[in-house]
DNA sequence: CAGGTAATTTACCAATTGGTAGAGAAGCGG
DNA sequence: CCGCTTCTCTACCAATTGGTAAATTACCTG
């Protein structure tokens, strides 16, 4: 029957205020009983939906992961076939952080080691990775990209990525305006380094 | 009177203990029952020397910038008066972070925004940032330096660095083995990045 | 030895936490 | 109207949490 979770549902709500508190507070600094009354309902009825909190965060790990690779997955279809390919998943990575900041916190917050979720995450993103370090070895093979660790190239512009989050989050506390420019500013910066990492002509 | 506090004593040997707990276990992970039980100690004794677990965390956060900050300032002392102060800064940065990987996890522990300590964390290294802006701006005014957004280029460096501390837990997880290499290929990619935003010929 | 101070402990406590059990609602097909 | 399923609620609980109060020990000094 599969009912198609009409995205006004309780269900939906709750996830979407679990990716907002375990985004900015943290998964521990997460209670039920807050995120519930934050909602107007009864936290009975979360565990309801999600049996444990820990099964919370997995459904909010899935739906962010879903969400990160589909605007992946977009940004590499409706490209041209050989373009910048890089550039064009750089840029569909800052429009969902400009687009959802929460998910980058999420993001932030699941990708410590040893915390929970990390395993889950780890399952998301390695066959992305995968594909990714495949494709950037036949392309080093062919001699269009300068030969590196395909690994440590994709996990050093991970990191930057995320790191963008923390730093909007930064510059607004230090009293920079949440304008567009950090972050137009930090895209062009990592696309030139990972130009300068790929070019094979250096 | 002073009392020069023994590195032995029981307030230091606390305080490792708390600075790795809170930068593996994050603020909220971390219990006083399990910290005081991994010290063979009583939770009181903690509560004792450090009023509560607010003043803990603060304790900690005081002592890590201030190692930071001495490593910083040692870097900038006994360097040519004009050679590559950047690159001295960043090797200080980086052999901190080898030496004391758990370092670098509270300062991204606490670097969150709404994180507790993050205020505190600001202020330690508010002045540091301030100094290094304003020498930036008069590099750039002398032409020594490209013009460019000072403040929105050290939160970048910044970001890298402390990004730095989960790549290797990351890579580790992945099944790198925790060598050295990545750690200094990834000094050598912010070095090239940063002298690339600086270098007043581009 | 007296006595004060610093350090650590035992004994409790109120609040919060994630979670269980079961009772009502609400809707729906027969 | 009945029975079934889906959803939400009230009631309760055991465990853990950070923290207070006070007793105890260790140590130093006069």
């Amino acid at each position: 029957m599969a009912k198609t979770e009409t995205p006004g549902g309780t269900k939906d709500r709750v996830l979407d205020a679990a990716l907002a508190s375990f985004g900015t507070a943290g998964y521990d600094g997460t209670s039920l009983d807050d995120l519930a009354i934050g909602l107007g309902i009864r936290k009975q009825t979360i565990l309801y939906h999600f049996v444990s909190k820990r099964g919370l965060l997995n459904a909010v790990v899935d739906r962010c992961a879903g969400e990160m690779s589909s605007a992946l997955e977009e940004a590499l279809v409706d490209d041209q076939p050989d373009g910048d390919r890089v550039e064009a998943m750089v840029r569909a990575v800052f429009r969902v952080a400009l687009d959802q900041p929460v998910l980058l916190g999420l993001l932030r917050e699941v990708s410590r080691p040893n915390s929970p979720g990390a395993q889950r995450l780890r399952g998301h993103l390695e066959p992305l990775l995968a594909r990714a370090r495949v494709w950037m070895e036949a392309e080093m093979a062919a001699g269009r990209m300068r030969r590196t660790d395909a690994q440590l190239l994709l996990l050093s512009a991970y990191s930057t990525v995320v790191g963008v989050a923390t730093e909007i989050e930064v510059l607004r506390a230090a009293g920079v305006g949440p304008t567009l420019r950090p972050v137009v500013q930090r895209r062009r910066e990592l696309l030139r380094f990972l130009r300068a990492s790929v070019d094979p002509a250096t």
